[in-house]
Formats: structure tokens, sequence, C-alpha cells
DNA sequence: TAGAAACTATAAAGTAACTTTAAGGTCAAG
DNA sequence: CTTGACCTTAAAGTTACTTTATAGTTTCTA
């Protein structure tokens, strides 16, 4: 909890920060290195304080981080002065990019949910013919090969 | 190339290998490194040699990555004895486990792309006031505080 | 036949984004 | 005064690779 003395650096241990802002410790630490937050001050007794403004960015970064953002994009946006009509530029840039890669992603992972489920089906369970296994190597025995040429 | 002599170990060099299966040569050689592959043979000269069905193995190894799973799940479904129902079983587990992240990575990249989209929308380009920052924010200072899964 | 191009080998380091471990200081309570 | 819950730093571990460095081999070309 915040310190009462008025005089001294006040806000939230690392571990409080933590928990508000649902990003770990350790993890707050390596965003510091990382050059992505710097707590608010430093205790006399070394500790790292946070401000709500600092649990407000720890947020925001985590938040970019659920939407799949590297750090240096997420870093590239914590940069940006909203004023600026480059740096809206940039933001926009940047999302677009990132959809993509989402929907890139989104398409793979959704062929790949499909074929899953298909072999999937072919093991019922019960009786002894499971052809999980042979399925999967059927399939990979499908060959796209391109440059294929006959073993010597 | 393979050595036309019949007397010595056939088949594909590491490149050969890596073209038929679409494994890179370099992680051909970490995969056997992580015992999921070994090469038939070596020649004389110290090359690695591999059979087709070295190539199939490859390439089976790379359908189950394709499909998102861990070396670890690899290798232990390579070790499987088809006959044996305790090794189905241990198949169809690890099947439905896989197929169970999937899905929820799908669902949490399907709410990303809807939020990166509405986010996109408040950004419309040619005026000055791109409010795209702001409304990262603005979700910021919500906080529902739920642990997303990074990017692997 | 020399030399370059194109292959192969190993070992080690780099990558992303963290987590974990080790070794130790600080602080309130019992 | 010691226990336990915090905090500190530095370094190593994680996953699945790729990249780099150094060097041996083989094949093609002049």
């Amino acid at each position: 909890m915040a310190s009462l003395k008025p005089h001294i650096i006040q806000g939230y241990q690392i571990g409080q920060a933590a928990q508000l802002s649902g990003v770990s410790a350790a993890n707050i630490r390596y965003y510091q290195k990382e050059t992505l937050i710097e707590p608010l001050g430093t205790a006399a007794n070394g500790y790292r304080m946070y401000s709500d403004e600092d649990v407000h960015q720890l947020r925001f970064i985590r938040m970019l981080r659920t939407l799949d953002m590297s750090l240096t994009e997420v870093r590239s946006l914590l940069g940006l002065n909203l004023r600026k009509k480059t740096d809206c530029q940039t933001a926009r840039d940047t999302l677009d990019d990132h959809i993509g890669h989402v929907r890139e992603r989104l398409a793979e992972l959704a062929q790949l949910e499909t074929d899953l489920v298909a072999l999937r089906k072919r093991c019922n369970g019960q009786d002894a013919s499971c052809h999980l296994i042979e399925a999967l190597h059927d399939r990979a025995r499908q060959a796209p090969a391109t440059t294929g040429r006959a073993r010597p």
C-alpha cells in the first residue's frame, strides 16, 4: 500500500503494481530493462515505487501484448505523440500491419482446428483399431514435395 | 549427390532431405540433437544420409508442428506403437489436449481481430483528430485484468 | 590441375519474451 | 530475535529454431 509519510516517494511497491496491472513483478522488471517503463522512483530501501500512471501504462502494455504485438511495436506506440500527424500515421500503419498478421494466423488456426478434429474422429475410443496414427502418417505421405527425384 | 557404388550407404544428403521434406537442413540437425530423428547412416565423408523413410518422418514431424504441437508432444507421438491400446489412448489424449489449446487460442485471436478492427476505425486517416491512441488508453483504463497469452 | 562454387560438418551464439533460480537485503509481527 | 513476506540483482533456463564462425569435401569450370 502507499506510504503514509507524505515527504517520501509514494505509490505502489512492485508486487502491488503487479496485482493491479496483471503484469508479474519479474515481468515488470523485464519491461524496465527493455525500456518500456520506468518506475515513478526508488524508495530509500531501494524498492521500486509505481504511480497510478505507471500502473495504467503497464495495463496499456499488457493490452497491446494481448493484441499480440511485439515489444518493439508496443514501444513504438508508447512513444507516440497524439498531436503529430506523422505519429498518427505510424500508429495506423502499425495497427494495419498487425491486423494482417492476426488474420493470417487466424486463418491458419482455423484450418488447423478442422484438421485436428478430422484426425480425432479417426479414433473412436473403445475398439482396438485406432487409426489416428495411421491417418497422420497417411497425410505425411501425401508429400507436397516439389523437386522430388527418384532415389539413386 | 548419392554415390553410384551400391555397397556404401545410399540415400539423400541433408540438403536433398531438406528439399523433399520442407524442413531446413539446420532444422534437421536440430531435430537430430533433440532425438526426433536419426539419419539412415553416415557416409565415409561424414555426411548424413537419409532414406525415403526418414524423409517421410521429417514430413510427419513438420505436419505435427504445423498443427502447433510442441516437440515434446511430437516426440511422444513418434514413439507410439499403434497396436497397443494404451498408446492409442495416449495419442488421443495428446490430440484432445491440443485441440483444446487451439480452440482457446482461436477464440482469443477472433476477439483480438474484432478489437483491432474497432480500434482501427477510430483513425480515419486524413483529419488531425486521430483517436486511436486515446482509444487504446481508454481501454487500458477499463482494466479487466485477465492474463492474455503471449505469442510463442 | 588449380581454383571457385556449392555442398557438408560442428559448436556456439543469437532470437523473443519471458520465467526461474540463486543469493541476499528489508521490514512488520509475534 | 527470528520467522515470513516482501524486495533487490544477476544469471541461467525455456522453446524452437536461425545465424554465425570455422573448416572439410566435392564438383564444376577454365
